[in-house]
RNA sequence: GGAGCUGUAGCUCAGUUGGCUAGAGCGCUUCAUUGACAUUGAAGAGGUCACAGGUUCGAGUCCUGUCAGCUCCACCA
């Protein structure tokens, strides 16, 4: 006998590992099969499920669990990723905690406790990917460090340096003083921010007798006065452009400097001119690089603080101070200059997308990846319909991105990733175009020149041995460096290249490298994969890498479809955040209601790909449909022994004629990635046409009604088994449906 | 500045190529019920589909504009 009310808790796990047992999960190469694959997107390994993580499960195992019991060859290819830079922070706070930094350590032993704190975190978000139901295949299971994943990032990596798309270039990056690190431009953030706005006076040269003497210019960074090159109007902005081949007087370097007409001044805002800082601002910068002859540089040494240019510029006082501290001293200095400070100016200043804290623009040697040469392929996938976005309103930011996009800057300077296979010759001429920071024999940190160490005591060996960060002083021109996984070997020596891969690098190959690129059977069969369903908040950051490595590496997509959710929002309709205290906890959710409730609750809630609220009603009201089920089947079990009748009642024929209609709309909702609808038409059916009508009139006639009640109900089973596994398999064992288990059993046709 | 999304019942939202007598869930009202289920059943109230024009035999749906909310991208030194 069933119980009273189904109990998620007594069926859920148990289920699982049947289904798992049963080999349902793992599907086997076979030519004679038609393939349907998806990868999930990889969790971090030692992060935990949260909403949005289930919404993607439910949705990808609802089209998983559909196409296995179409018959298709189901491969769902689980996998978590390392997440570099966000493992790696979450780290140091627990050093932090400890007392400790990242540099009190070299970086294999660092790389090695990072290490060992993911694999001792990772098993709560695989237990919590189980206990979701998802329908993956464990043993293809895929860590974003796993051998076959570095050896094929390694692979394409040297592709790409020998194809001339992977270069290193001394350039603008991000880069967070903070955290010590080079950000892509899809990582970083604005926020709003009131600082002071400083209008600076520069003195005119051979003025003449009428025009005033002085130009004015609206800085908030008068710290970087000293090094600007030029003075840039608007050359259509009519009060200005007479300044145009004029010259003024450096406030602090004392040096003269020429103006220039630039497109990109925007004559309304301040005083309609501009100072020029190459080094340190984007349109600046984008101005020096087609224009000859405007130096570009560098104010601030590795640690944020002023380098010895300021000395050279005539303002030894701000030399060392970080910048805050410059642009108090630099306002001192510039005294009288200063026109006037509007006090209430906002601006957006760039920060980092996990913490918030400042970026800079900065001249740094680093690898990029040079877009303009693999873009194109993934921008024509599209119109040429080999990628399609739904909802469809999606590809138009795609595509906008896509195009805007610049070359990627793809080193991080942290230990937590997969370290970029390059290694620099040393030599006794170069060793000065090389800063190190290393533990020494006595365990403390040196830092410097790396030709300051290498003498008689020190060997280039031990400064190897407690290695923490290399930077490359100049851009290494092709044959200063090897790209190799391991040490060259011979007479020159050379040190490795400190940075690690940007996880997206990594994580962009993911449809390769889990199905095992270039050559396994399973890349073979399974590649390209079906459909990518994922947040719109990645976009830009992974499915545009994915398509682009896709293309690059196998001339296709890796998959024809892309589903875009939308954000999951607190119950107050706004974004969760610790901060706010709005945050839902889906074990919360799994605990009370079940995993099928949850699930079920999400999928009906998702607004077509929109943002929504946590439809917390909605989970209510499915856990409520989970006992309904339940006790259709407890209705079904005290049944009299099914008696086959010959009569066709019209009941019998309208149930069935529903019944026929309900797996038609199904199959067409699902088709068009309208899940809700889908999932809302089968719980009409079955509440409201089954269980309300058929069965209530059916009971005066029991005995005959009973076979088309068992039927229609197995093959609602069926129908709700992708949108609430648990249950109607729980059901399905319970009362012995069929001979193997629900998952595996076939999809109605009619 | 560029782009996109949204505005439908008290609340959260469906409404797919125009055919709507506008739906669902929750909430609300009234009633019922000890044999599948109170995690229930039956009945009901509740909407000039943001606003203004237009196209059409017909507009929640298409077009134009206005207002409001949200988001993304680019950025102002």
């Amino acid at each position: 006998m069933l119980d009273k009310n189904y109990d998620h808790h007594k069926y859920e796990s148990q289920i699982y590992k049947l289904w798992e047992e049963s080999g349902a999960f793992t599907p086997k190469v076979d030519k004679h099969k038609q393939p349907f694959t998806i990868v999930l997107p990889p969790p971090n390994a030692s992060g935990k499920m949260h909403t949005g993580n289930v919404l993607m499960i439910a949705i990808e195992d609802l089209l998983i669990r559909w196409k296995r019991m179409q018959g298709f060859n189901a491969l769902y290819l689980p996998g978590t990723d390392h997440a570099g830079f966000e493992t790696q922070t979450t780290f140091e706070r627990e050093l932090k905690k400890q007392g400790k930094s990242r540099f009190d350590f070299d970086r294999e032993t660092l790389y090695q406790m990072i290490m060992d704190f993911v694999l001792q975190n990772k098993g709560l978000i695989e237990n919590q990917i189980r206990e979701m139901g998802a329908s993956v295949d464990w043993t293809r299971y895929t860590f974003s460090l796993d051998e076959k994943v570095v050896r094929t990032v390694y692979d394409t990596f040297k592709k790409m340096v020998e194809d001339g798309i992977i270069y290193r270039g001394n350039q603008l990056v991000n880069y967070s003083f903070k955290w010590g690190t080079t950000f892509s431009d899809a990582e970083v953030q604005y926020k709003d921010q009131i600082d002071p706005l400083y209008f600076v006076r520069y003195q005119l040269v051979d003025r003449q007798s009428d025009e005033p003497e002085y130009l004015t210019v609206a800085t908030v960074r008068p710290e970087t006065v000293f090094i600007d090159t030029h003075l840039a109007v608007n050359p259509k902005d009519k009060r200005h452009k007479q300044w145009i081949g004029r010259k003024v007087v450096n406030p602090l370097s004392q040096e003269s400097m020429q103006i220039i007409g630039e497109g990109f001044v925007d004559p309304e805002f301040g005083t309609g001119i501009v100072k020029l800082t190459p080094a340190h601002d984007k349109n600046d910068y984008e101005v020096a690089l087609h224009r000859e002859g405007l130096p570009i540089q560098s104010i601030f040494n590795l640690e944020g603080k002023i380098n010895e240019r300021a000395q050279e510029k005539h303002v030894p006082e701000l030399f060392g101070l970080k910048i805050t501290d410059a642009r108090q001293k630099a306002v001192e200095l510039l005294g009288e200059r200063i026109e006037k400070i509007d006090q209430n100016y906002t601006h957006q200043v760039p920060v980092d997308y996990r913490s918030g804290d400042y970026i800079e623009n900065l001249i740094l040697p680093n690898w990029f990846v040079k877009t303009s040469g693999i873009k194109q392929a993934a921008l024509q996938a599209i119109g040429k319909g080999e990628l399609n976005i739904f909802p469809k309103w999606q590809e138009i930011k795609y595509t906008q991105w896509v195009e805007n996009m610049r070359d990627w800057a793809i080193s991080r300077q942290i230990v937590w990733g997969i370290r970029i296979p390059v290694w620099y010759k040393v030599t006794p001429q170069n060793a000065q175009d090389f800063w190190v920071a290393w533990i020494d024999s006595h365990k403390v940190q040196q830092k410097g020149v790396l030709n300051t160490f290498l003498n008689e005591t020190t060997s280039l060996a031990q400064i190897k041995q407690g290695l923490q960060r290399i930077v490359t002083l100049t851009a290494n021109a092709e044959k200063d460096y090897v790209v190799s996984s391991t040490e060259p070997s011979g007479e020159i020596d050379y040190i490795p290249e400190t940075d690690t891969f940007d996880t997206w690098f990594s994580s962009g190959q993911w449809p390769l490298v889990t199905l095992g690129y270039p050559d396994s059977e399973d890349f073979k069969y399974f590649y390209p994969t079906s459909v990518l369903e994922t947040g719109w908040e990645i976009v830009t950051r992974w499915v545009s890498r994915m398509v682009m490595f896709g293309y690059y590496l196998t001339g296709k997509s890796p998959f024809a479809q892309v589903y875009l959710h939308g954000h999951v929002r607190a119950l107050d309709g706004k974004k969760m955040s610790k901060s706010l205290g709005n945050v839902i906890n889906p074990d919360d959710y799994i605990q009370e209601f079940g995993v099928d409730a949850l699930r079920m609750g999400l999928v009906a809630g998702s607004a077509n790909g929109r943002d929504f609220n946590f439809p917390r009603d909605k989970v209510i009201g499915y856990k409520k449909f989970a006992n309904k089920i339940w006790n259709v089947a407890r209705y079904i079990e005290s049944l009299p022994s099914p008696v086959s009748a010959a009569e066709i009642h019209p009941d019998d024929q309208q149930v069935l004629a529903e019944l026929k209609t309900t797996i038609t709309e199904v199959n067409r909702h699902l088709g068009k990635f309208r899940f809700a609808d889908a999932g809302e038409t089968i719980y009409q059916f079955v509440w409201h046409q089954l269980a309300d009508v058929y069965l209530e009139k059916s009971k005066e006639r029991k005995e005959a009604a009973a076979s088309t009640l068992v039927e229609v109900f197995t093959t609602s089973l069926q129908l709700l088994h992708p949108f609430m596994p648990f249950v109607t398999e729980a059901i399905w064992q319970e009362l012995r449906l069929g001979a193997g288990p629900l998952i595996s059993s076939s999809w109605p046709t009619i």
